[in-house]
DNA sequence: CGCGTTTTTGAAGCCCCTCAAGTGTAGTGG
DNA sequence: CCACTACACTTGAGGGGCTTCAAAAACGCG
């Protein structure tokens, strides 16, 4: 079995055997990480790329006053700051949320192997440019969502990606974000997270309970949304 | 005098004579377009690359009730979705603000140009990730500000990207945005916008009337934002 | 000069926040 | 086995920020 990376990075276009034994070997480093730590923070130097192979993390922002943003979350599969080597300092900070198994891979020589590889520099920049796509659909959602909206648009992103590395099955997965995750992410307070996941339990829709989410109509919790899945490039229903 | 493009590109990394010459040639082919006119639409195809030589323009996304959510401001020198042919269809619209000069350069040859030139592709590189930043931190304002810290912020960005083009003289810059597209990209009404306005003029930070912002006390403003320009990799105050 | 757009201001209401308290759950050590 | 702790979840009450609706004033362009 291939990890999610190779698997997901695959799907972005076709990679030569060479290719794939590349970025196993380069996966196979990877080392295990507590939850709630930080990999990088904010006003750090760019350091080794970061590729997750189990767990989640973020990537976040604190204010002055002590509240946090988060801007992305990470799941198996995910990689960060391609070439970020380019700017003096990281403008925000990774961190895990629960255990993870993340790869850390020296930059010089990976960006260096990648420019002998077209293949893959073609499949990085696609994920690149979806991840970009990713945070546009993350400005819309806090500008022009309301908080039902803006959960149920976050839920139908999670399960389109977490289907597409595998991790779905019978319309539920596994989603160990805590409401006060889930609020840093969605700009809203964990209280009211809270009241908005217990009306789209109550209407049939969804449920989250234990880190599980179960997605009782994904019609209607997409509906609910206003989800329209074009800015991940793949599709929340498959093609008939 | 060079255009804006090739200053802001020459601020991300050295590029030799012949580079120079060669974004010369490629803005070269610029033309007009009328004001509030959409360069391409969501959905379609990705098209020839964008280069704003003179006037404003946005990416913005349309909601289903019809409400529109900017995601990005562009002013001269900006330009959007290097290597954006691996996507097969925009995810965003972009849309002129002002009337404006846009150069449309044919992807295919562009992109083609940069392999063969590496200092390019790095600075080509650096602008994308100064943009990334700068969704990152719309996000963090979208979440975390309320609509007067929101307006500052956004003006505070405006002011920086437009100084390190040479737009700001006397702490003042032309700003031809009205109200309705503020609100569009910042999730306000311009209804709110409105009374933002007065609250930032009556307490003696900024000004902003007949398209032209005057900012009356930066350090003010950026204290009243929470400001800091470690996204925008160019600094506010310029060091002492 | 006239008309459409933009700006401005008021009044009422709702969405989400703040504050507060209580329940549930998992892990720790007596 | 049961305190004890820490943390996440849950629920209620009250308040404030922003929206909605409405209309008038100012601006800008033909």
């Amino acid at each position: 079995m291939q990890s999610a990376f190779v698997d997901k990075l695959a799907g972005y276009g076709p990679l030569s055997p060479a290719d794939i034994a590349f970025l196993e070997a380069t996966v196979a480093t990877a080392r295990d990480v507590p939850a709630r730590h930080d990999l990088i923070r904010e006003g750090d130097e760019p350091g080794p790329l970061f590729i997750m192979i189990e767990g989640w993390a973020c990537r976040y922002k604190l204010l002055p006053e002590g509240s946090r943003q988060i801007t992305a979350l990470m799941m198996p599969g995910d990689c960060c700051d391609l070439y970020a080597s380019l700017l003096g300092e990281m403008d925000h900070s990774i961190a895990t949320i629960t255990s993870a198994r993340v790869a850390s891979v020296p930059r010089a020589a990976f960006e260096a192997e990648i420019l002998v590889r077209p293949a893959l520099l073609r499949a990085l920049w696609h994920m690149q440019l979806v991840d970009e796509g990713t945070l546009r659909a993350w400005i819309v959602s806090m500008g022009r969502r309301d908080s039902v909206e803006r959960v149920a648009h976050l839920m139908c992103e999670l399960y389109v990606r977490a289907r597409s590395i595998g991790l779905v099955s019978d319309q539920r997965f596994e989603l160990p974000l805590t409401q006060t995750v889930l609020g840093d992410a969605l700009g809203l307070t964990p209280v009211h997270i809270n009241r908005v996941l217990r009306r789209l339990r109550l209407s049939d829709v969804m449920e989250l309970s234990h880190g599980s989410l179960v997605i009782a109509d994904i019609t209607k919790l997409a509906a609910v949304a206003g989800f329209d899945d074009n800015y991940l490039h793949r599709r929340l229903r498959r093609a008939a």
